[in-house]
DNA sequence: GGTCGCCTGGTA
DNA sequence: TACCAGGCGACC
């Protein structure tokens, strides 16, 4: 589930159920959760109210009233489930219990899903770059976060330091909105070109496909890339390898860039 | 910069 | 059986 607007939403979904309760009980049903969240961190979220849920790029951190922060990161699979009665499941990994009986429910099949305490003070919280929907991050102010980075600009857009909330999927979107090619060097970018991508980055967040047709953790069906005749708008190039390009109709290429798939048009995205 | 490991599940 | 997966931190 984790891009920026997946976790956007998720965050949402979660401030409604905890905004203003008291955390009773939290369980981890998982070692690795277990280790980013020692107990006795464990022990300190326990009988604290939540003032507020903030998101950060792609963290959701739950402010407690003691200044402390709890800091949930979704990683590849997970998600929240705030469901009233939420139905006992293999994929719950951790089970926040709130002051009025309800429970909200970590559900994560590969249990990447990271926890942790950023204890009241302690600045321990993710430095991150910019939010590309903040209105008061520029073209000027992006382009020179780019300027020193002599790397292809993919790889580039995926480093949270630079730019926070872009996973793989919209940083490809992105690149075919803005026609640039994937490999192209970030500092090779210029102005118009670093501009064209920060609007490429916004309208495609902006478009994202509604939970719902993009699977995840519940019902991953929609595989298909366009259904026809139904609502669902899949990615531009996104896992579209081999089929014609949307634009120009050329063959979508995939490649490998610091090991993640890179897709893209090898015709309408320049170098 | 690139590669690996973390985890589990889905699919060819 | 092998490979792939929406992330990211540790390592070269």
């Amino acid at each position: 589930m984790p891009e920026l607007p997946e976790v956007e939403d998720a965050a949402r979904r979660l401030a409604r159920a905890v905004r203003g309760r008291t955390i009773t009980a939290l369980q981890l049903r998982h070692p690795a959760l277990a280790r980013a969240l020692p107990d006795a961190d464990r022990a300190r979220v326990i009988g604290r109210q939540v003032v507020r849920v903030e998101r950060r790029g792609k963290h959701q951190l739950l402010w407690l009233e003691d200044g402390s922060a709890l800091d949930v990161h979704f990683r590849m699979s997970g998600d929240w489930s705030v469901a009233a009665a939420a139905p006992e499941h293999p994929w719950m990994r951790a089970l926040v219990t709130l002051d009025d009986g309800s429970i909200v429910a970590l559900v994560d099949p590969r249990a990447l899903s990271v926890l942790r305490l950023h204890r009241a003070g302690a600045d321990s919280l993710p430095a991150l770059g910019p939010d590309p929907l903040d209105p008061r991050l520029d073209a000027g102010t992006f382009a020179r976060a780019l300027v020193h980075r002599r790397g292809a600009i993919k790889p580039v857009l995926l480093d949270q330091h630079v730019i926070a909330g872009i996973g793989n999927i919209y940083a490809a979107e992105a690149l075919w909105l803005a026609r640039i090619s994937p490999r192209t060097r970030a500092s090779a970018l210029g102005a118009r070109r670093v501009a064209r991508l920060l609007a490429a980055m916004r309208r495609a967040l902006r478009s994202a496909p509604a939970a719902r047709h993009r699977g995840g953790a519940e019902g991953s069906a929609a595989r298909a890339d366009t259904s026809p005749g139904e609502d669902a708008p899949r990615w531009r190039v996104y896992d579209r390898a081999g089929r014609p390009c949307r634009r120009c109709g050329a063959h979508i290429r995939r490649i490998v860039q610091a090991g993640r798939s890179t897709y893209y048009c090898p015709r309408c995205q320049r170098t």
